[in-house]
DNA sequence: CCTTGCCTTGACGTCGACGTGAACGCTTAC
DNA sequence: GTAAGCGTTCACGTCGACGTCAAGGCAAGG
């Protein structure tokens, strides 16, 4: 299979499949006539890098799976370099998840603030609700 | 004050207040040989600014509330555009940490069902824990 | 033969928020 | 007078993962 066919069924570009291979993740034969030729191996590979860029891992991070996949092993993920970046990556998940509720909260805190403070300013604005009786 | 001091203060740098000038937000009045001079004022556009920087805004979103202290109001988000981001920000954050939160149970999942193979696949590895009467 | 649609390499563009360095001027202190 | 420490503008570098031409080759169909 030529590099669209590859680009085509993992969902992606040639353009990205050229720069994985300058990256040093999936290398290419070549035919005749100079064209990249993959097979159902590569195509494995590929989709994991799919997978793991979907997820939020950079090209780098990668790499492990990579070359477990290389290495023979049934899964990318077979390999102790793989689950250590497993690992890192669920550390940064959660701090980077903490950090963003911090900041939510602190966000949600400044709009009640300043929305309280809008309706007080503005005099054709919201009137009190504590009426008991509607006037309707 | 001038650049350098305006810096400090705001904990920043040189460079920063510059660029923020060629993005139209904090404009400088000049003293005779051309150094920027600030006031306290404008202080607190740049506090404002590094506030939501912080927060994870972009500079483009800060132009609603520096805009609104030009304007004469006591705050920044005294103004509805201001409240307008906040909203916007927040309901970003609110699906960035979904998302997030997501693949992180995605990928604990991974990483699970990867140690479970791993530890089944070592022969040296851990034995069954299943013993009822140790050895020792 | 000509077009269409693949493929090749090479190289510059993108986005955001600056960092970094060059080459220079002003002020103040020694 | 000269060195230190401010300031000025201009302009290229950074990072990541490609996008987007440009200029050309190869194969197949009408």
């Amino acid at each position: 299979m030529r590099i669209g066919e590859l680009a085509a069924r993992a969902g992606t570009t040639t353009r990205a499949l050229r720069y994985y291979e300058s990256r040093g993740l999936l290398a290419a034969r070549r035919t005749d006539n100079g064209y990249r030729t993959y097979d159902e191996d590569d195509l494995r590979l590929l989709q994991q890098i799919r997978t793991l860029q979907d997820f939020g891992f950079d090209l780098e991070e990668t790499r492990p799976f990579v070359e477990c996949l290389r290495a023979g092993h049934p899964a990318g993920d077979s390999c102790p370099a793989s689950l250590a970046v497993y690992r890192r990556k669920l550390a940064e998940l959660d701090a980077l998840i903490d950090e963003l509720g911090a900041v939510r909260t602190r966000v949600r805190a400044e709009l009640a603030r300043a929305e309280v403070l809008a309706t007080a300013e503005v005099p054709g604005g919201p009137e009190p609700r504590c009426e008991l009786s509607p006037k309707t």
